[in-house]
DNA sequence: CCGGATCCCCAGGGATACTG
DNA sequence: CAGTATCCCTGGGGATCCGG
């Protein structure tokens, strides 16, 4: 990317990351680890390989991101965050944060893949009662699984399937998120296709994070 | 901007200020308030005028940017940050917070303006002694002047000239920036060019938020 | 002079095909 | 599997021009 040449800090961060697909790219190793080239071809669809590869050398030149030749049995390269590429986290977590309030306009055609429905009740929810007993959540979205785990007042989350969950939420990204980042009511996500089976307590545990953080005075005025 | 296309709050956050200029925007709005085209035109060297005018029109459409037509004395039209916009300032701040890093490397041509310099210590440190004496230093760097008030364990920062500071700073902007925000040492700032009158005690004050270890040796386009 | 609109040029993104 | 090569086209950068 052309530099934005200023001396301010947030510019010369995204002098950095602000490339197209260049966050995206950080969070899906953040989200699932050292990834090989095809993992994160598959995690970011609409990504062209050309493009992938070029924003893979930009963040290997910057500093964010590590290749390294796995070891020869499996002779594959693995790409991994460094330091600073994991110092991003804050970033992608107050960028997701205000996204989602763009999450219950539906469009269709978007990709969807569990992993992104994950990281929200981890990122963007809190254990309103951590003293709780524990629980499993069981969470289907179109056709792709995931699982909550609320344990010592923190929420786990993980993909794939559980095994007996006291609680089960099917239905479509929209309502299954939407339900538990407090966008929406129970209410309106079984009119918007929810499906609940088992203790729907439970959901009284997800308390959305303070979305609108008080106002800093310090503001920088003539 | 071209949509990601998943559903996702990190790439729907993009899909809206992921533009380039779009940040840079929002920032000017948030430090400076209310704007004219042409403040923010001047506050965003290197921004192609239709640029500016085509990104405006998208942020307005996206919610984020509110245009008024001032009152008839002035008859110029003012943009304002709705409240969405100004959610996006968690984003920005961690944004800039990881962006310090980089702010070591020297870049002769890159523009510089007072208020970068001054949102970094109100944003990026706290006062580590906040129940001191209110205390006043004055900053200048590249003919630019900021000034710090410690006040009421808030440090607060404005533009302008100081009557009577406590202590001054004036240097090239990444000796001023790297000592207030803990980069470099008062020894190595004055290696650079800082020159510093007064009472040098206060700079004890300024205590970085926590942040993981920095690279200063991470030249990214030198 | 402010607040843009219009035009042209080119770097960078997107899709597809191809190779070690 | 892990990229590279190629082509096309959009969207950014820069200059100039226009109405109030």
């Amino acid at each position: 990317m052309r530099s934005y040449g200023q001396y301010c800090s947030i510019a010369r961060a995204l002098d950095v990351v602000g490339d197209r697909w260049a966050l995206l790219v950080v969070r899906e190793l953040l989200l699932k680890g050292p990834c090989r080239f095809t993992d994160l071809k598959n995690g970011l669809p609409g990504v062209a390989a050309n493009l992938l590869s070029g924003r893979l050398k930009e963040l290997e030149v910057a500093g964010l991101v590590t290749r390294e030749d796995a070891p020869p049995p499996v002779a594959t390269g693995l790409y991994s965050l460094s330091e600073t590429g994991l110092a991003l986290e804050p970033v992608l977590k107050a960028l997701g944060l205000w996204g989602l309030r763009f999450m219950t306009v539906e469009r269709p055609d978007d990709a969807f893949q569990a992993q992104w429905l994950a990281y929200a009740p981890a990122w963007f929810t809190t254990d309103a009662d951590p003293d709780g007993p524990p629980a499993v959540i069981q969470l289907v979205a179109s056709d792709e699984l995931a699982v909550i785990e609320l344990r010592d007042g923190q929420i786990h989350t993980r993909l794939g399937r559980a095994t007996d969950p006291d609680l089960v939420l099917d239905g479509p990204p929209r309502a299954v998120l939407g339900l538990l980042s407090g966008m929406i009511d129970l209410e309106r996500a079984g009119q918007i296709g929810l499906s609940v089976r088992g203790r729907r307590d439970l959901l009284a545990r997800f308390r959305p994070v303070p979305r609108d953080p008080v106002r800093c005075e310090d503001e920088v005025r003539p």
